[in-house]
Formats: structure tokens, sequence, C-alpha cells
RNA sequence: GCUGCUGUAGCUCAGAGGUAGAGCACUCCCUUGGUAAGGGAGAGGUCGAGAGUUCAAUUCUCUCCAGCAGCACCA
């Protein structure tokens, strides 16, 4: 037999027999790591036990201890073991796709019944009962034919389909776990004992179409988590559990900064605190982009079809559109209006107004503007995904050679305004064009170039979404996280040929001919609703002092301070500190407990020994010390705590 | 929009085929207390909306609305 050549980690090979499967390479090295094995790497690619090596290759052989592999596998198996477990009760159930994903994975499945919570228990219970089995673990590789005919026979359609939707020539792999079966690619363990069986836990029951495809079935997916042991899930569900109080809907409560009500879906009724940060932030905004050279403007926010039957809008965006219909005076034809969902039409008859020069350009133009669209109910969430909401908006109306300046300047803006903010790091992401759109192939393929090259120099290599440009042109994503994980899009910069050829907009340029500028879209926080929403959740409530709506309450310990405590109060007014007095008959724990809750970084309590010294004892939010300092100090400290970070 | 779940006081929740309860918050009284809840009293609800079944519905059924999780969508 011909022999090969296997490189371990540590740069050693030894000769095998060709054919060779990990699980022996292991024992052939000990007898323990024989049995400690669960999975190996060869050639980069995670690699069963069980399956054979052909030629030369390195391997490195994995055991439970290294966390990447051993939680795959784990958490893949567990999809096997609970599709297994639910056909065991309910034998009726069509199985589909079960991939791990992160921290878990999830099975779809096709069922006339819905899953309730209580059957969550009953599947994990007949998990455990399975795993308790150490069942082995079989990988056999199957045709296609044979593999179509066994599906077909157990009146599995799903798997059918899978199976024709795989490219010809490849090897079906087959798994076993015991009698169980299912098509996978695999790797996976040797026996469902190595699962560890309280480590793993079912969290919900969802529904998912078939193929992400929202005109196919619709499927139940029930999620799991797995990890390698039993306090890795502890650890994880803690989390979950803390990041639930980082939710913005739940602390937006708890500090009454907003509320939202079924009058009004989707929007929002900001409260004074949440005024305060919104107003905060836009004026901030205000003077970054003054600072930026650009120009502010304001565009109406019901606007009547033909703009948008121009623009390109009723055509593509109609169904999200709140469309307004006005009856002016019995007339007889009806004036169809809609509430604009974006900004950039109105952009456009802007610069449209009198005759513009290359000189003019690049013209950076920025509206805080208002925006309605009508979203599926189903994509509502806080105030992240809203139906009315304001975007930091801007259209850079350039010269094509400006492109990628342009994209420079821009993301060293974002970056620095980011930083402020206090993200260090967040996703770009590059999405390219979709299905639906507007513009030739030949448009589009400027357009990407252009972007994508821009991005590059300015240092940053985006991650690639696909199809999920906007229908005019390619565009830039710049994406934040929440509490739990969930990716939001914030800033995003977008080329666009299309709009302005559509609306007709021009330049005069060197040579004294009109020529057609190219529109660049950007918006840095996106909406100030998302980005409070994102802003509230990473920093858990605590947010930045200057942005902080209720920044300092100064609290009397006895009556006597009253007085001094609104002359606390007035200097630090004064100063430009949001402060309030608090001089209820409460008693000061009663007072610290409740603007803590509150979220209140500083709190300032006076009694008799203060109101004597001219001092005020200090207590921040988060620590349990105080320290009294001299008003006069502690005015000038907060005066400068106060100040947005671009003017200190 | 789709699947599933949920909707009772400002908030968090309990409850039952015979028109409702707790804690916190709120108002008043007592208490002037030194850094995360002092004590007492009071007020507060068309039980998400509409229809049906029933002698009787907030409770059961249906429709709608809204919210939650996920999917789809996010120009």
């Amino acid at each position: 037999m011909a022999q090969i050549s296997l490189t371990f980690p540590d740069g050693n090979a030894r000769d095998y027999d060709a054919g060779v499967t990990p699980a022996a390479v292991a024992e052939s090295i000990s007898k323990s790591l024989g049995k400690k094995a669960i999975s190996a790497t060869v050639d980069g690619q995670h690699w069963d036990l069980a399956w054979p090596i052909a030629a030369d290759a390195s391997i490195a052989i994995h055991t439970m201890q290294d966390e990447e592999q051993a939680n795959e596998l784990v958490r893949h198996d567990l999809a096997h073991i609970m599709a297994r477990a639910v056909q065991e009760i309910w034998p009726d159930t069509k199985v589909t796709i079960g991939p791990v994903i992160e921290n878990g994975w999830y099975y779809d499945f096709d069922r006339a019944e819905p899953f309730t919570p209580e059957d969550l228990g009953v599947i994990e219970k007949k998990m455990k009962e399975i795993i308790n089995k150490r069942d082995p673990v079989r990988t056999e590789v199957w045709d296609r034919d044979v593999a179509i005919k066994y599906y077909e026979d157990r009146n599995e359609p799903y798997k059918v389909e899978l199976i024709n939707s795989i490219p010809g020539d490849e090897p079906l792999r087959m798994y076993w776990h015991g009698d169980w079966q299912d098509l996978c690619r695999g790797p996976h363990l040797q026996h469902t004992g190595q699962v560890p069986g309280d480590a793993f836990k079912l969290m919900s029951i969802a529904g998912a179409y078939w193929r992400g495809d929202s005109s196919r079935a619709m499927l139940q997916r029930i999620y799991g988590v797995a990890f390698t042991g039993k306090e890795k899930l502890r650890a994880h569900l803690n989390m979950l559990e803390e990041a639930a109080k980082r939710d913005h809907r739940k602390l937006g409560r708890e500090m009454d900064l907003f509320h939202m009500q079924e009058e009004a879906p989707g929007q929002v009724f900001w409260h004074p605190n949440g005024w305060t940060i919104y107003t905060q932030l836009q004026d901030y905004m205000r003077r970054k982009q003054q600072m930026g050279d650009y120009v502010e403007v304001n565009t109406p926010q019901v606007v009547n079809r033909h703009l948008w039957e121009k623009s390109g809008h009723w055509e593509k965006y109609q169904e999200n559109m709140f469309i307004v219909e006005v009856d002016e005076d019995n007339a007889r034809e009806k004036a169809i209006n809609a509430l604009k969902p974006m900004n950039c039409p109105c952009h456009v008859e802007i610069f449209k107004h009198g005759l513009k020069s290359y000189r003019d350009l690049p013209m950076r133009m920025a509206e805080f503007g208002s925006c309605a669209r009508y979203e599926p109910s189903g994509a509502l969430h806080g105030i992240m995904r809203v139906r009315g909401f304001a975007q930091d908006d801007g259209h850079i109306f350039a010269e094509e050679f400006q492109i990628e300046s342009e994209c420079a300047i821009f993301i060293k803006f974002l970056t620095d305004i980011y930083q402020d903010l206090g993200f260090d790091s967040f996703k770009v992401k590059f999405s390219d064009r979709p299905d639906t759109r507007a513009g030739s192939d030949e448009v589009w393929d400027k357009a990407e170039d252009a972007l994508l090259y821009a991005t590059r120099a300015a240092g940053i290599e985006p991650e690639m979404n696909p199809g999920e440009g906007a229908f005019y042109g390619p565009k830039l994503e710049f994406v934040l996280t929440d509490a739990i994980g969930r990716d939001w899009q914030c800033g995003t910069f977008q080329v666009d040929f299309v709009l302005p050829e559509r609306l007709d907009a021009t330049y005069i340029g060197r040579d004294g001919a009109k020529h057609r500028p190219v529109m660049l879209h950007r918006a840095t926080l996106g909406s100030f609703e998302r980005f409070i929403g994102i802003l509230i959740e990473e920093h858990a409530g605590k947010l930045p002092f200057w942005l902080a709506p209720r920044q300092v309450v100064v609290a009397s310990i006895t009556s006597e301070a009253d007085h001094y405590v609104s002359d606390v109060v007035d200097a630090l007014k004064a100063a430009g500190v949001r402060a309030e007095a608090d001089m209820r008959n409460e008693k000061i724990n009663y007072k610290v407990r409740e603007h803590s809750v509150g979220k209140v970084p500083v709190i300032l309590a006076v009694g008799g020994r203060e109101v004597e010294d001219q001092t005020v004892s200090v207590r921040r939010l988060g620590e349990k010390q105080t320290s009294v300092q001299s008003l006069a100090d502690v005015v000038d400290a907060l005066r400068i705590e106060a100040t947005p970070p671009d003017l200190r």
C-alpha cells in the first residue's frame, strides 16, 4: 500500500498507509490521545476522525480542549440529535436543515402541529436519552439515486430538493446517529455520548421560510445553544440575562426617555429626558457637519407623487410609502402625495436651483431629514426600526474623480464621531447590486468599482454583502451591534449615478458644457432613533456625561440645607450643567437609590456640614465611595465634563 | 407581511364563567433621616378593541389592533 506523510503542528512528520484515518493516527501517537481525540484539521479542513486521508497533508488532532472545533462538533451533533428526538416523538415531522450558528444551532422542521414551549422540555429530555445511549456515529457515502430514492420512500421532500440542488458530481455523505440518519457534510463526533448532556439548552421556537424564500413554506425552527461544559452554558445564559437589562426599550422606560403607543406604531413619543439626548446629539452633529464643510438644508414632508415617479421611488418603493390623498376643494382630480421616505430627491431639487459650476463641487448638502416609511409590521423593533425617524442625511454632489477622496474624507469623519460616542470598532459591509434596481449594468460596474476602490484606499477591507445594495447604487454600511449582538446598519455611504440622471441634475464643467454630477448619499449616525437606541444599549444607560439627560441631582439630607441646594443647582446651571434639586422629604438613602436607578451620573448630597463648609458630597454612578469637595472645584470639574467632546 | 407567543393599575405581575388583587410608583400625614427602598393612610382599572356563545364573559370562541422572538424585508 502506498505511503503518505503527515506533518504535525510541531513540524514532525510521520509516514502512514494511504487512507489512514485521523482516529488511527491519534491512536498511533498515544493510547490516551486515541481516546480523547474528537476530530482533526487536515490541510486546514475540519476532518472527521473516520474520514480516510489519501495524500500527504498537514494534520492536527483535536480534543475537547480545542474550543472552536469542539463547539462545532457538539453543536452539529446536537442538531442531529434534536432532529432524531423530534422524529422519534412526532414521526410525521419532516426534516430539512440544521446548521451550526454562533453559540449553538437550529433545525427547521415541517410539522402540521406547532411546537409549544412545553415541547422543548420534552425534546430536551429525549435528547438526553439519546446522548446516554452512546450510539455510534457512522458515515457513509451514497450515490445520488440511492439517496433520492431513500428520501422519497420516507416522504422527506425537502431532503430530495436539497440533493437535487447539490452540484452533480459531489459525493453525498450520510451520517448515522444510531438508527437515525441525515444527509450531512460532517464532520461529527464518534458517538452521541461524547456530547455533554448538561451543556445545552433549547431556547426558542420561531417560524422560518424554507430556503429563506418568503414565497415558500413556513417551517418551524427550534434554536438551541450548546457549549463544551455546563459552566460555559451557565455563563452564556447569564450573559443573556445581563444583556436583557440593557435593552433600550426597558431602559427607555426606566430612564423616562420615550414611549410608543398603539395609535402610532413605529413612532416615538420623546419625553424630556430622551429629547435632551436627541438634541445634544443633533447639536453635536450640526457642529461636526459645519466643520466638515456641509451646508444644511431642510425640505418638505409631503411631496406630490410626480417627484417620486421621476425619482423612481413610486415604482420601486411605493409599498413602503405613506400615501396621502388630498381632495382639494372637491377638485376633479385628487392630489396624491407621499410622506417623504428619503430626502435624496428633494436635495437634488435644491441642487438644481441655479446653475452649478464644477467650482461648486463637491457640494456637501446635509439635512436632519424626517422620513416616514411604512415598514412591515414584523420589522418594527423599539426605536431601532421605526416608521418615523430623522436621518442625519447628506448628499455630496461631486465629479466622478472626487468619489475616492470624498469616501476617504467621510470614513475619517464617521470614525471620529463614532469614537467620540464610545464606539472604537464597528463592522463595514460592502453591498453590491440587488436584483431590483435602476440603471444599466455599465453604470453599476462603474459605481461598484469606484466605491470599492475608494474604501480600500481608505484602508478598510469591507465584508462583502452581495446583492444588498440600494436600488440606485452600491453602498457601504457601517454596522453597530445591540446588547445581544444583533447587527444594525447605522452609517452608510452610497454611490449613485442614477438619481442625478433621472432628475436631470447638471453642472457646468471646465469645458463650458453640462455634465452629470455623481451623487454620494451618506449618513453618519443613520437615524437619530436607531443610533440613540444603540447608544443606550452600548452604555447600558450610563451615557457619557455630556449626553446624559439628567447630569446632576443635588439632594438635601435635611431640610435645613434646602436653601444651599438651590444655590448649588444655580451654580451648576450657570456652568452649563443640567442640574436639578431633590428637596423631597425623603431619606438620603432613598434619594441615592432612586437617582442611581435613574442612571444619573452624579449625585451631590448636602447636609448641615456642607452648608457650613460650602462643600458638596460627590457620589458617582456605580461607585460606593463619596468624596467631599469644595463647591467651586466641583462646578469647575463638571463644567468641563459637560462640554461636548468637539468643544473641549 | 409570515409562524408562534403575549396583552389585567404608570411599572412588574397574580387571578377566576358570577363585573378584580399584590409589590413598587403616585397623593396626604408622621418622620429631619449622612449615601441603593423609614412608617401609616388614600386614590387609581370599560381586564387591548369589536362581535359571538351563555341567565351571566375580563375569563370560552372568532375577527381586528398592538407588542415580543425568529424569518422575510430594510430602497
